[in-house]
DNA sequence: TTGATATCGTTGGGTTCCGAACGATAGGAT
DNA sequence: ATCCTATCGTTCGGAACCCAACGATATCAA
């Protein structure tokens, strides 16, 4: 095993606290690092190319989103970038200001309004993902392919344990 | 390869959008599955076991950190949180009010502040974190004890990779 | 001893985030 | 036609969140 798959000090502190108390170590240790990680790459992305947009990490999603999927309803385009609808307006607004999304009327309905990109957005997120990518690709240069295979294989699987 | 691990609508989608662009797909796989996971772990918690507490997930991470390590300083205990030293300010403020944590002065150095986990923080946290265990374990429950280390291992070397 | 420099935690300003409540619209029922 | 109920996006209040700037304290050189 190598040095980097070693449990960290902090993670031996913790099950040292808690071994009495009859915890599911391998639990611990799979979702505890799952929030480092996503803490960590969240914060390095922000930092190191998002801002260069002046798009925050949920901005950037929300426009994904609606790259990826086209023109889309509030409460679906909330649901998949996985933050509220009251924050979704916030978003949206934010991404409105920076002319990168725009809302329309639904034609038939009138409670409801369809965001989409707007051409501005669409090449920005051309211009951005490859970047982000390449942060992907950095942050997993010491996994291999079927090690990033499989790691996203077993973060299917709890995703669908958690949303069922 | 069970259902649960199929390739979801949403990455088929997303694939289908950038295939074009020299993406490395394997990468993206496994980090955009950690963020969903992340989220929704996040979620789910917040509003099934925190909020019993009045607790975010933040605040309930500084008082883990305090519980497991006992006293430390402000920087420390940020950068072991994964916040930043101004959000720490607000979310001991939030403890504090709760009766959770406390600041003391430092003995040596007048700048510094020590925050340490109360009784009362001590013994919410011995109630809330076998509950949490138990939704760690949940999420995981159709993961295999080879996997989940595996999944930890992985996130070990990604974690080395994105703060080195 | 005094002055320059570094390092603490906090504050200020602005965005993101949530749940709850709200107004507006829709789609029945009677 | 007129309720009743459900559903949509927004607003509201408060917490979390960041960066930059700040005051206070420490450290070390001259």
């Amino acid at each position: 095993m190598p040095a980097d798959a070693s449990v960290t000090r902090a993670e031996l502190e913790a099950r040292k606290r808690v071994e009495a108390l009859g915890i599911d170590v391998d639990a611990y240790a799979a979702v505890s690092n799952i929030f480092r990680v996503a803490n960590a790459v969240r914060n390095y992305t922000e930092r190191n190319l998002l801002s260069e947009f002046n798009l925050s990490f949920s901005g950037f999603t929300v426009l994904w989103v609606l790259w990826v999927w086209g023109p889309k309803e509030s409460y679906a385009l909330a649901e998949e970038s996985g933050i509220s609808k009251s924050t979704l307006t916030g978003v949206v607004k934010t991404l409105e200001r920076l002319g990168l999304a725009a809302r329309k009327p639904h034609a038939a309905d009138g409670r409801r309004v369809l965001v989409r990109a707007t051409r501005k957005g669409a090449s920005t997120m051309r211009r951005i993902f490859p970047r982000f990518n390449e942060v992907e690709a950095l942050v997993t240069r010491d996994l291999s392919a079927e090690e990033k295979e499989n790691l996203a294989r077993s973060l299917r699987i709890m995703l669908h344990s958690v949303e069922g």
